[in-house]
RNA sequence: GCUGGCUUAGCUCAAUCUGGCAGAGCAGCUGACUUGUAAUCAGCAGGUUGCGGGUUCAAUUCCCAUAGCCAGCUCCA
């Protein structure tokens, strides 16, 4: 019988029982490799599927990321047959893709290390060079379980033992049997680059009270000019690690005697003010008032706000005249205070408070990470308080603020997600129901695309997170907003509506840098250390010809530090070219030279520190351009 | 917190495996050079080898403990 499939709006007739492979190399024989599964619905299938019906279906191509994900994931199969076959006692866990890899965790009496993947990638290329299928086969639970258990995987037995269903799908390649949902590539030579990259301990199950297991990550692109690149993006990533930067340049330190806790250095300070100048000026523009609540607050506040049932072990507590104290790990409850101080009229909504609040959080040892991960930061936080029918338009407001600011900091990639109400959490559901709804539909009024991460909420409310994407397209966290029905319940808030009558308010919380020291750290990588003009700590480094152009440069320096612009005069008694190579090296925005012929004429030669291209100005023309510079970034 | 690795001059790194006087480059200081677009030359100084124990005739090196850092797990702004 013949079958009529229907692939992206094209029809193909091929005969019953045959698989998409067979039409793909009936009439398409140049797709080889590109094309490695297809999609009916929302459904994926496999291109060695027998086809018993026609069909609707659409291709899924190795550069879309199904696609990709499919060929990870098989070749974690596939480094799983090599290791199997290397180390043979070696028990297999898991091995997921994941966003730019895959990995698999294995249970061995041997301690592998980086040594070991030169072989492993070679049996593994040896296994892709042979050509073997995947297989599926479809088993009832008990077989599946009987099988692994008699090879002693007790990892496979025990996910079994948890899957809820009659039968369970198992993947062949070579002698290598996985427990697998599927779907794969139709055979091995499918991976054309891969390479393994890492490796770790990682608990089985994620859970530290279980074994630890030898996690080995790698990673497979549909040609090797794309691992090429990535493997690139690595190394460039790393060249942009802040901490790196964030030594060379004086920006901040940290030491032994607080781990955790960031020290600003002068450079470091510049950039933290003006950050902090360029916020205060938007926040008051965009209707904010501020405050400033203390870092320590009694035992009490914190009960009433939950945080002591709910996040105490991440606070710091002390004592003070024999009452207990905790350091706050975040601003609400004192904003509270503030606001329960006096009675507010509906007409003073929504009332807006930011605080860029000082917060403690004692973070495991082991999750410290420069500037990203700190146990001291300042949030840029701020309270909406607000009416039930107001929520959704402030919601809207904060979305807009919140693209606003990372556009001024150069990031124009902004993605969103909604995390609803986690296991741990106060209030109660038509609470956690409402809020939700006010959030989900301010997004959809706006028309923007999200994603949504189930129990990944506030313990307090549900919220929207914004991720922006740097410079070398890594995605980065930074605001939230919370909608937050609880805390006002609890701490009695209230205020007086247009009946006379007490009403309670609904508390936005949102912060949009998220953390100030974190925010730093990611505009460093972005920027490589090469900041705009109105963030870098040097805006202008003099560099004199000679001695005798010192006082002339010194004259230069005062004229442009009166507009207020940062400038440095290098005296040292080098060559030009050697101070236009520190000036590089320290990332100073801007050079200017002056020499005999600029002293004569009462002139500047400046020049971008990373370019060729010289300009010489008169010092009013100088300040002009800075002032260009300035407005162009803001 | 857990697993593994690392910690040597201000910085970047040798010497550690196989125990035997701890060594470079840059930065610093001094002097000379007065310089026109990515490193001028010479000299000087710089160290209880993270901290604490142990083994040894002898420990930067081996062992134990501890702190910090790095990678990952978990968590997260």
């Amino acid at each position: 019988m013949q079958l009529t499939i229907n692939v992206n709006g094209k029809e193909y007739s091929i005969e019953s029982g045959k698989s998409l492979l067979d039409l793909i190399k009936q009439y398409i024989p140049n797709a080889k490799y590109g094309i490695i599964a297809a999609r009916e619905g929302d459904k994926l299938i496999e291109l060695t599927t027998p086809i018993g019906e026609n069909k609707s279906v659409e291709w899924v191509k190795t550069d879309s990321s199904e696609g990709i994900a499919i060929l990870r994931h098989s070749t974690s199969h596939i480094m799983a047959l090599a290791v199997k076959r290397l180390f043979p006692k070696t028990l297999v866990a898991i091995g997921p893709s994941t966003d730019d890899g895959f990995y698999y965790d294995f249970d061995s009496e041997t301690r592998f290390n980086e040594e070991d993947f030169t072989k492993i990638e070679a049996e593994m290329q040896k296994i892709i060079d042979s050509d073997l299928p995947f297989v599926r086969k479809e088993v009832s639970k008990a077989e599946a379980l009987a099988k692994f258990k008699d090879e002693g995987e007790i990892y496979k037995a025990e996910i079994i033992g948890e899957i809820d269903a009659e039968t369970v799908s198992l993947y062949t390649t070579g002698e290598f049997v996985d427990l697998c949902r599927g779907p794969h590539i139709p055979s091995t030579s499918y991976i054309r680059a891969f390479k393994l990259t890492k490796i770790a301990g990682a608990y089985w199950r994620g859970d530290e009270k279980n074994k630890m297991l030898q996690r080995i990550y790698g990673t497979a692109f549909a040609d090797s000019k794309s691992l090429k690149a990535y493997l690139t993006m690595l190394e460039e990533a790393k060249e942009r690690d802040h901490r790196k930067i964030g030594k060379e340049m004086g920006l901040f330190g940290f030491y032994q005697e607080g781990p955790g806790f960031p020290f600003w250095k002068p450079n470091g300070m510049v950039l933290y003010n003006g950050i902090v100048d360029y916020w205060r000026r938007i926040h008051r523009q965009n209707g904010y008032i501020e405050v400033k609540t203390p870092i320590i607050l009694n035992e009490d506040l914190w009960h009433r706000s939950g945080h002591w049932a709910n996040y105490s072990e991440n606070m710091y507590f002390t004592k003070i005249d024999g009452d207990s104290y905790a350091v706050k790990p975040m601003n609400c409850p004192g904003g509270i205070l503030i606001y329960n101080d006096g009675i507010h009229s509906y007409k003073e909504l929504p009332l807006k408070i930011a605080e860029l609040g000082l917060v403690h959080r004692h973070e495991k040892s082991g999750v410290l990470h420069g500037l990203f991960r700190v146990r001291q930061f300042t949030q840029d936080d701020a309270h909406i308080y607000c009416t039930k029918e107001q929520v959704k338009g402030e919601v809207e407001k904060v979305i807009a603020l919140v693209q606003k600011i990372y556009s001024d900091f150069g990031f124009d990639d902004v993605h969103i997600e909604l995390s609803t109400r986690p296991d741990k959490s106060i209030g109660s559901d038509e609470m956690w129901e409402l809020a939700e709804k006010s959030l989900k539909e301010a997004l959809e009024e706006l028309k923007i695309e999200y994603k949504v991460n189930p129990k990944d909420g506030a313990f307090y409310g549900p919220k929207i997170d914004f991720h922006i994407k740097d410079a070398i397209g890594r995605s980065w966290q930074c605001g939230t907003i919370q909608c937050d029905f609880a805390m006002p319940e609890r701490f009695d808030m209230s205020y007086i509506g247009a009946d006379g009558k007490k009403h309670r308010p609904v508390m936005l919380h949102r912060a949009i840098l998220g953390s100030i020291e974190r925010f730093i750290g990611i505009l460093i990588e972005h920027y490589k250390g090469k900041f705009p003009f109105w963030l870098a700590p040097e805006q202008l480094r003099i560099l004199p010809i000679a001695a005798a152009h010192l006082e002339y440069a010194n004259s230069v320096k005062n004229f442009l530090q009166n507009f207020g612009f940062r400038v440095t005069i290098d005296e040292s008694s080098e060559k030009l070219g050697a101070k236009i190579k520190q000036a590089r090296l320290d990332r100073v925005h801007t050079i200017a030279i002056i020499g005999d012929s600029e002293m004569n004429s009462k002139l500047v030669t400046v020049r971008k520190a990373d370019m060729e291209e010289n300009r010489t100005l008169k010092l009013d023309e100088l300040v002009d351009f800075f002032i260009d510079l300035n407005n162009n970034t803001k």
